[in-house]
DNA sequence: AAATGTCATTGACACGATTCAATGACCTCG
DNA sequence: CGAGGTCATTGAATCGTGTCAATGACATTT
């Protein structure tokens, strides 16, 4: 699978002894004192003393060592995430925010993947407590937060990302995932859509029962019976594509009058799906039946038709937690926030203007 | 955009006092030493002192300070590594690949995107030297790399991730980029296609030249004159979508004789545009004319026709590079790699099993 | 010129964990 | 009984930096 090449023959470790404040301030001619004043508080000391240890900080290639500047301090300048697989792409955006957030108080971020693990969610956690980070952000692997609780107790902030515990008394930061799918749905109802089938992942899933209330929560307001509105298709598990067009086909298969006008989809791979068997079965979107999608990946807009789907902040639900974990650090006192991100219906060509009343042609014409 | 909702009315900081050694040794009434050894040379101390101070622990939820452990120590626990941008998926990957390596060594990983700008890689160079880190992994802004020289002379391992500077003395993880388009290429040469259009990006940009290289490798290998057996279309930009449905209608409009019969894209998206622009034709794939994108993104397969595209080992690639660098800090000698990994290309529908020579159907069938 | 004040610099101490030579307790063998 | 050995424990020294009270040099005021 990979070629080596070899190229240098032999490389000595040249492990030039580390220089310290001392060594810049023998070669400066002044005090350690004053090297350290004249690194974090250069007013203090005369311009050109200041020069001469510039001089002997480059010179010698001087570096601080920030363990020993936390030792002395107390306090770290970095700070944690425990998510649940760093290159997820949604995740990975979020990290983003997040690092962004905390760079610009020039601190650094730990990134950390439990897996799912509470093994490895444990270790991680122990890991970043020792190296005293100002502050973790973590989507925690299961409910309990006792230990994020006794963290925080020992001076640690934390905050929960796209994590509901409201329960838990933590700021935290999520997307409303109850109002991404009532937007999608109101949609269709107000575009006078009457029945639309939902293809849902397992209800045990916090996010999917959360679509399901904000669905449900559409149809009502639109004064429909959610139970008649919407026809509920639940994966059995959220990755589990194959089923899609089992599922697909029975909303085809229902008689004229009942069939869904729209299919609102668990995300956007769904959708590709969902595209796919209705094609074959020479239906079209959206003149015979809309679909949404959910996650506005970048392909959703190149497909035809484009895929009107759900966009997510997951840049700024990071840099959010980001600014909140600053903030609990630096407020003496402190309310807990629960910023609740609001989703987007990004329009495109796969949903009709109007729906047109379970009109089934098989010629697709 | 986001709702608050206040909870709490207001939360004291309990800044309970940080426990140390000494407290805990005052607690099971032991001396520091004592602590130190029970913490980590277990075999050293008596079973029932340990039990003491394993409850004094316990009882004062006390946690190491890594801070004081590295400086008494030297060294630090973590790595760092340095990427353009940390939510690009391809990148996302192969951090977690990272990851997973030294999290195998109990080690953390501090993520920090440079976004192409020199200014911020520098600043996050210093601050992770400043933390003592082990190594680095970086794809560096740009050419020079004297500056990671330095770091290394003074004791920070580092290697390079997909940056093809054979040139700099490090170890080095990258793709191979010109093979990934020479095993597209070949493919469809040995499959009987004659002459071919080549999407790429911009030639200034080293991955674009390396895929041209491999596209022309593969023509030459298989007898024929690359000028002639490749059509060069090349974007302006490497996200220039927008250009793609010119360059493709140029294609299409090309004399009988002389029409490509497949379409090489620089990535999946791009891919995705050749797909719809040839639908609008009416053009069939792989019937008429045949397509092979790049990524292989999660999507590709769900299309219809399924998308045939080349891999590339990110997480495997990220994984590398956290072996590497942990062989080099653990040798007392070394031997520099450069470890180039093979992309794969993942045969779907939409390449023909057999080209059918140029011939042009108007009505698709 | 003495008194007061400003400014730059100094160096001992603290931070918290680890290490290691030294000590003490206890056992064994001759 | 004493010499020698094993085992558990001790506490002072150490890592590199930041802090702060103290010192000294020099200028200003009366």
């Amino acid at each position: 699978m990979a070629t080596k090449r070899r190229t240098e023959p032999l490389t000595p470790r040249t492990s030039a002894a580390r220089v310290t404040v001392k060594d810049v301030a023998k070669l400066a001619g002044v005090s350690l004192g004053t090297v350290s004043n004249a690194l974090n508080r250069p007013t203090l000391v005369a311009p050109d003393t200041l020069a001469k240890v510039q001089a002997a900080v480059d010179q010698l290639g001087f570096v601080r060592n920030s363990a020993a500047h936390q030792l002395r301090g107390g306090r770290s300048n970095s700070f944690g995430a425990i998510v649940v697989d760093a290159s997820n792409p949604h995740v990975a955006a979020a990290i983003r925010g997040l690092e962004d957030a905390i760079h610009t108080r020039g601190a650094s971020l730990v990134v950390c993947s439990s897996d799912g693990s509470a093994d490895r969610e444990r270790r991680y956690l122990q890991m970043l407590e020792e190296q005293r980070v100002q502050g973790i952000v973590i989507t925690p692997v299961d409910r309990g937060v006792r230990r994020l609780e006794a963290l925080r107790e020992r001076g640690t902030a934390v905050v929960l990302l796209d994590h509901a515990s409201a329960a838990g008394d933590f700021c935290s930061a999520s997307v409303d995932h109850a109002l991404g799918s009532e937007l999608s749905a109101r949609h269709l109802f107000d575009r006078g859509h009457r029945r639309i089938a939902f293809v849902n992942g397992p209800l045990n899933l916090r996010q999917c029962s959360a679509r399901r209330r904000g669905a449900r929560r559409a149809a009502a307001t639109a004064g429909l019976n959610p139970d008649d509105a919407i026809v509920e298709l639940n994966l059995t598990s959220i990755s589990a594509l194959g089923e899609v067009p089992a599922l697909i086909e029975k909303v085809c298969a229902a008689p004229r009058g009942e069939r869904a006008s729209a299919v609102l989809c668990l995300d956007d791979a769904v959708a590709l799906v969902v595209l796919r068997v209705l094609a074959e079965h020479r239906l079209r979107v959206p003149r015979d039946i809309s679909v949404i999608g959910y996650d506005d990946v970048a392909y959703a807009a190149l497909l035809a038709p484009a895929l009107t789907s759900v966009r997510q902040p997951t840049y700024e639900l990071g840099q959010a937690a980001g600014q909140l974990l600053v903030a609990e650090i630096h407020d003496g006192y402190h309310v807990h926030q629960h910023l609740n991100f609001q989703p987007e219906l990004i329009l495109r060509e796969s949903d009709s203007a109007r729906a047109r009343l379970n009109r089934y042609d098989p010629r697709g014409g």
